[in-house]
DNA sequence: CACAAACTATACCAGCGAGTATAGAAAAGT
DNA sequence: ACTTTTCTATACTCGCTGGTATAGTTTGTG
């Protein structure tokens, strides 16, 4: 074990190039067969700087997924801004958050990344811990969700476990490809239909019923 | 590499034991951190009986994910057989499937099971494939779902899509708890309950509407 | 310049665990 | 009874990889 005061302070950039080569590499191969001579190589520094930086492999596992999470949050919270604030059309507005979150950025969307990390993280050492910052995920949807539901757009009197169907019907859905598959195969078309789909259904069950 | 031919034939019996110990091992500690040392030892065999069983690690892998495959293709018709053949209560019949799959048999179901084996796998050998020796489970699933579509129970014109609803709704939730955590920490009556409102919003999406 | 911190380069070590070898005992045919 | 197959028991090999040691080089800074 290595304490914090250990870790060397270093240049953000050099860390955030080990981080770079580490998520890259632990996406690939998953915890165990990611080896930690690849990633050194890979982030253009030697090994014995990556322990320097991160202490041991597992350390520099969580620093990857906390990162991951972090950017997580504020995709999120951006997503929200960009289409949950100001709502007139429901199906719009929903299908333009879950799109943007399974594309954030131009790369490939941190909530996917997350999932996985996650998986590895499950499977290779289950001791390993995901602390959201403020709030999961749901949580904040969920928020949202009720906030819809008091303004009468949305019936969900259990804004959690609406906030849980619609994750699983839109970005849960679009990750595994449906079954019980292990690999993400949808390709850009499939992915959007998948997502529309998912709103359509949700919407048919959430939506307010005019009186 | 080990071919068929090198594997000894055996008795059934210490087969069943051999991948009893083996799943137990992979489903606590993943493929790499479960040691073939301690499955013998569990399986009440020799490691070299092992070996002469199944060839190498990654057979008694497959091996054991196969047997779950089977089992669970079994489970799903018999939850198909005893809900979802002579339907006339829509609710109380999906229910019962989702139910019967959560909680087949005594222990923990195969559905579960196979969804963490199959999170290893993805983790730790890239390689392995779950091959379904007829369809797999979404596609029966789907079948049925196209019977109820005809029969004017269901409005589900792609029963496919349906059944991958439906399983993200209840199945799946279940087993996740609802948002981004690794285990399942959902009791019984949480589950059901997860079920349950599961079941309620995919009829309210996919119930036929009288017209 | 001097001095320290950061970093490289490379060699090395130690443990772990998959898989094997060897020798023999116990079933099970025949 | 004899032979073959199955299985046990234990010791062993051997590659891999996380982590470290050592020595030297760069970089920054007063």
């Amino acid at each position: 074990m290595v304490t914090m005061k250990d870790l060397r302070e270093g240049s953000s950039v050099k860390r955030g190039l080990i981080l770079d080569a580490a998520q890259d590499l632990f996406l690939a191969d998953g915890f165990v067969r990611a080896k930690m001579d690849d990633i050194a190589a890979r982030s253009g520094v030697t090994k014995r700087t990556a322990y320097d930086y991160y202490g041991d492999k597992q350390g520099l596992f969580t620093a990857v997924l906390d990162r991951v999470r972090a950017r997580l949050d504020i995709s999120i919270h951006r997503a929200i801004e960009n289409n949950l604030v100001a709502v007139d059309d429901l199906d719009a507005s929903l299908l333009g958050f879950a799109r943007d979150i399974m594309t954030s950025a131009l790369g490939s969307s941190e909530y996917a990344t997350l999932t996985r990390l996650i998986a590895i993280a499950s499977a290779d050492l289950p001791t390993a811990q995901v602390h959201w910052s403020a709030a999961e995920p749901e949580e904040v949807l969920a928020a949202r969700f009720a906030d819809l539901h008091l303004r009468g757009l949305l019936q969900a009197p259990n804004p959690r476990r609406a906030a849980d169907h619609f994750v699983a019907l839109t970005l849960s859905l679009s990750l595994t490809g449906g079954g019980l598959r292990k690999g993400a195969i949808l390709d850009g078309a499939q992915t959007d239909e998948m997502i529309r789909d998912g709103v359509r259904v949700f919407l048919r069950a959430y939506r307010a019923q005019p009186e």
